[in-house]
RNA sequence: CGGGGUGUAGCGUAGCCCGGUUAUCGCGCCUGCUUUGGGAGCAGGAGGUCGCAGGUUCGAAUCCUGCCACCCCGACCA
């Protein structure tokens, strides 16, 4: 991206659609607003998830699964959760279809259900009429549940990964005793999303807490976690809310505690989803395509042979395999691609298109020396090393490119992030450096809506860590007790 | 849902304004030979409900009407 971003900064919607596409991550299905995630793009999709997983799990979680479909009226009973989904749902009516008089399918007028079906948009509503049946005593919490699955949000506009009709991702939701147990829950929950964005997909990012506006819908806090695109527009990876006792309240979820006392339980939910993807691919591809972290990378090497004759394969082949064991054995993933049906320079693009951290090339040179090609993705730079150093010369390059993809992010980031002490500048910065800008704000929603319909941009988060010191909002002149985080976003 | 745009082979497209042979070109695909260290060359070949439905006309990819889909910009949102 960085060499033609400022010539295609207008036109960075099409690189990315054209980048999802070429890269064989995802296509547009033809069903409204939904994609296709084809084998690599899928593959992408399980590493984070391994990753996430384990991380869930080594913080005490478990997986479980609730039902797609959620009874309409469980949706009446959070009051502002109506409000924050009822515009984007979708809504199964019937059960059946049947021929008509002419042999068309049609839905069968008699097949209607007496109570509607949502298709989930989120699971709070159904995972919280569950618990009730679950929870009697302070001996049956926490529930530390995850649940991966798809969720389906009838939204106006869509985008491949960034926006989709249907999604997949995963939903945490806990149930606790205390309140402080439930706020220290969602705090974790952010942390371990920052943890896993930033060491595995190389992306930082900032965490915070939104405001008011932003909120989910029916949390009393929303924790997220803010990243930086390359055109300089903010997004969302991540959020875990704090529920307070909103749900339990809705669907009547009490415990005794040990005093006997009958009381409502704490809750938080916290979520990631595909759109991580479309956070990869806008932080680190440049022109040639995608670049994946090493961390992440489902193929995080690829060998390719360059031979004339068969026994110039045989010969590439035999360093390759014996390489490839040795790679594996060092805790690589590593793929040896000896298709005859692709020539190498074809073989080389296609790997640089799909962001392979390191290449490999073996031709008869390199048997005769003793040695191979070594090519980085991050810097698309090529080096000749002897078979002997191969392994830990890979190893280290893994680490390498890892730290040298999230500095690149970083440093990009930082210089996308801009400290303003007035309205002017804040615009002039919106619509010149762009990316993250920092002011003070006097904490009242009417002046955020005013600021967003006025520029676009959005407060983001106010940050948990940095600068706390006070001063003046630059919209209205009152007072300020700390900067908070603006951006355009997706 | 408002504004704009586009639908022609798997992908990208020409043709449309000004109706008239067998619908253009490139990529990809198939066969053969030569190739293989950065997306190979030559020769031959296959592949089309021109988004859908009506209408005008001797004749429609082209003109008219309606519908559908997708893309971009807004509103909405992970």
């Amino acid at each position: 991206m960085a060499k033609n971003l400022t010539t295609r900064a207008e036109d960075y919607s099409k690189w990315y659609n054209e980048l999802v596409i070429k890269a064989d991550l995802a296509e547009n299905s033809g069903v409204r607003g939904c994609m296709v995630i084809k084998p690599y793009g899928y593959a992408i999709w399980e590493r984070i998830q391994a990753e996430l997983d384990r991380m869930f799990k080594e913080t005490g979680h478990q997986n479980a699964y609730f039902p797609l479909f959620i009874p309409k009226s469980y949706f009446s009973k959070e009051a502002s959760h109506v409000d924050g989904f009822a515009k984007e749902c979708a809504v199964v009516t019937h059960y059946r279809l049947k021929n008509d008089e002419n042999g068309d399918i049609i839905v069968d007028p008699d097949a209607k259900l007496e109570e509607e079906l949502i298709v989930r948009p989120t699971s709070e509503t159904i995972i919280w009429d569950t618990y009730r049946k679950w929870i009697q005593s302070y001996r049956d919490l926490p529930i530390l549940v995850n649940q991966w699955a798809n969720v389906v949000r009838w939204e106006m506009r869509t985008r491949l990964f960034l926006r989709t009709a249907e999604f997949l991702w995963q939903e945490g939701h806990t149930a606790h005793a205390t309140k402080k147990e439930a706020i220290a829950e969602a705090e974790q929950m952010m942390n371990v999303y920052a943890e896993f964005v930033e060491n595995y997909m190389a992306i930082p990012v900032i965490k915070g807490l939104k405001t008011e506006t932003e909120r989910f819908a029916g949390a009393l806090e929303t924790y997220c976690i803010e990243a930086l695109m390359q055109d300089g527009k903010a997004l969302q990876a991540g959020t875990s809310h704090f529920l307070g006792q909103n749900f339990a309240k809705a669907f009547d979820v009490k415990f005794t505690d040990k005093d006997g006392k009958q009381e409502y339980v704490w809750a938080t939910s916290w979520g990631v989803s595909t759109r991580l993807m479309g956070a990869l691919i806008m932080t680190h591809s440049d022109d040639n395509g995608l670049v994946l972290p090493p961390n992440l990378a489902p193929d995080q090497v690829v060998i390719v042979p360059i031979y004339r004759n068969e026994e110039q394969l045989a010969a590439a082949s035999e360093v390759a395999k014996s390489l490839m064991a040795d790679l594996r054995s060092a805790g690589l993933r590593v793929k040896f691609d000896d298709r005859d049906t692709q020539k190498p320079g074809w073989k080389f693009n296609e790997y640089e298109l799909k962001g392979v951290p390191v290449r490999i090339a073996i031709g008869p040179k390199d048997v005769e020396n003793k040695t191979v090609e070594v090519a980085r993705r991050d810097t698309l730079t090529k080096e000749i090393v002897p078979n002997e150093d191969v392994v830990s010369k890979i190893v280290g390059l893994m680490t390498e490119i890892q730290s040298n993809l999230f500095d690149k992010a970083m440093a990009f980031r930082s210089e996308h992030t801009t400290e303003v002490h007035s309205y002017d500048e804040f615009k002039k910065v919106l619509d010149t450096t762009a990316g993250f800008v920092l002011a003070h704000w006097d904490g009242t929603p009417e002046t955020e809506e005013r600021v967003k319909n006025e520029t676009k941009a959005t407060i983001r988060c106010i940050p948990l860590d940095g600068d706390t010191t006070s001063g003046t909002c630059i919209f209205t002149g009152k007072p300020s007790p700390r900067k908070v985080l603006f951006a355009r976003a997706y």
